[in-house]
DNA sequence: GGTCACTCTCCAGTTTGGGGAGAGTCAACA
DNA sequence: TGTTGACTCTCCCCAAACTGGAGAGTGACC
């Protein structure tokens, strides 16, 4: 019979955490001394407790650790622990790749280091007008109209803001900047009349979508379109929908000071 | 000015997230009404919200964050995360090696699944006998007689019991069943007298060995041994020492019962 | 009997929020 | 103007797997 001190020596586990274990109905010493209250541990205890250990250090909490001990389920909670384990992998990677991307913009010494973020994109519903036009510069034109011809067909037409979402959706499969296929989209609350150019429709929701939020001028997107694209190829992912250029502040609320304004990019990604 | 709701919606964070965020001190609303303590947040401000999610996506701790975004030890800590998320990447795998080789032993049906362990193993002072043995036979015959001598030559020596540790270790670089070259050892307080066979030594620590506990008769300990093997060469380890075989109850003070015997298998191994 | 190491129980703290209670606020609608 | 419903506030408790410390008791040795 051993004090709780040596059979931690031998057990390489803690006092604290024997007396943990004891707690949560791991590990109960073989003998309690119910005058001192002193714990004793016997050899035979050894196996069970590096039974713990070892399920401990392949990632197990203590309530499944109960479980195997009992015997119950035990094909089962190894299984969800692989699987638990191999998203563990992926996702370790991700964050590593994410940080070398921060280390790669300090190493070049760029004033701008771009945060990229994964999220969910909701099913939202929008009016919409697919055109090709000539160039960027053209929005600054074409937008407009587009909210004129929308508020003449529908004049209570209602679009949500909360959040608003308006944005540009790319058709091309990759950058172009002459003959854009574009579609402009706003969120709105319900259905509305149509036009020959704009419709309602509703976009489906996309799982993970790599995001990037841009501050400053139209003209300096492309940078950070170029280190989103760089983004999702050193993290392995695979475009899997149209970009989306969301756009939060612009000239309508910001005209005096084009550093102000916000875009956000976002691009449907899969793991493949 | 948004309430703290959309701005929730605008930037996938959980109310309770942005509350803790600012007592935190990492996302301080533009304004708060100092009546209704509303909070409200400014478009301007979704730059650092996406900047503490994606450092939140990488893996970064709070306090970490809010020195990023005071400017301090940037490159520093971005190379701290990445030596971590280096750690996590291959303790992750080690671990997921682990589950599958319970669920190996699960698939078989094998009666006993091995519990291997990583752990240190402490410089000890022992005295040894090193010799070449015919088979594992001899152990019986031969072990007593080194217990013999070495009380003979130091009456009053002191073999230390906290814990008590004695063992062979195995020379031959691989299996053998005779002719096998084993040094007896046991560990003391302080040096004795030495004899011709018998010396006194120091046996440096072990920062990682790869241990598995087995229950019952010496001749079952070669499937033990195929285990661990088994399991370091999975975990693409690399034996870093002589493994030992450490006596913990046997027919010493367990005569009535083989089964009750216990043995600890310990392979010094590194990462390569 | 004194000393020292060991052990006991109980409480607080770690991290990043989640859940809920009870009360106050805002905007719209009748 | 009153009411309703959605939102928000603060405050408190909870998680997981322990660690650290306080204050008191225990065991062994000199």
């Amino acid at each position: 019979m051993y004090r709780i001190g040596l059979f931690s020596k031998m057990t390489k586990v803690t006092i604290k955490a024997l007396r943990f274990y004891e707690a949560e109905g791991l590990l109960i010493p073989d003998y309690i001394d119910s005058e001192s209250g002193y714990r004793y541990y016997s050899s035979s205890q050894l196996p069970l407790a590096y039974r713990i250990v070892s399920l401990r250090q392949c990632g197990f909490p203590v309530a499944q650790i109960r479980q195997i001990i009992a015997g119950k389920n035990i094909a089962k909670l190894f299984v969800e622990q692989r699987s638990k384990l191999e998203e563990e992998v992926v996702e370790t990677a991700r964050r590593l790749t994410s940080v070398n991307h921060y280390l790669d913009s300090v190493a070049n010494a760029e004033n701008t280091s771009y945060d990229i973020v994964l999220k969910e994109l909701p099913s939202v519903l929008v009016y919409s007008c697919r055109m090709v036009v000539d160039s960027y510069d053209d929005y600054f034109t074409v937008i407009p109209k587009i909210g004129e011809e929308i508020s003449r067909a529908n004049p209570d037409l209602c679009c949500v803001d909360d959040p608003p979402y308006c944005f540009i959706m790319y058709h091309d499969g990759e950058y172009r900047d002459q003959e854009i296929d574009i579609e402009f989209c706003e969120a709105v609350a319900s259905r509305g009349k149509e036009t020959e150019r704009i419709s309602f429709k509703e976009i489906p929701a996309v799982k993970q979508a790599a995001c990037v939020m841009h501050k400053g001028p139209y003209s300096a997107l492309s940078y950070a379109y170029g280190a989103l694209f760089r983004w999702i190829e050193d993290n392995k992912l695979i475009m899997a929908g149209n970009p989306r250029e969301s756009y939060i502040d612009g000239i309508w609320n910001k005209s005096h000071s084009e550093n102000e304004w916000l875009t956000e990019l976002q691009i449907p990604v899969t793991t493949g």
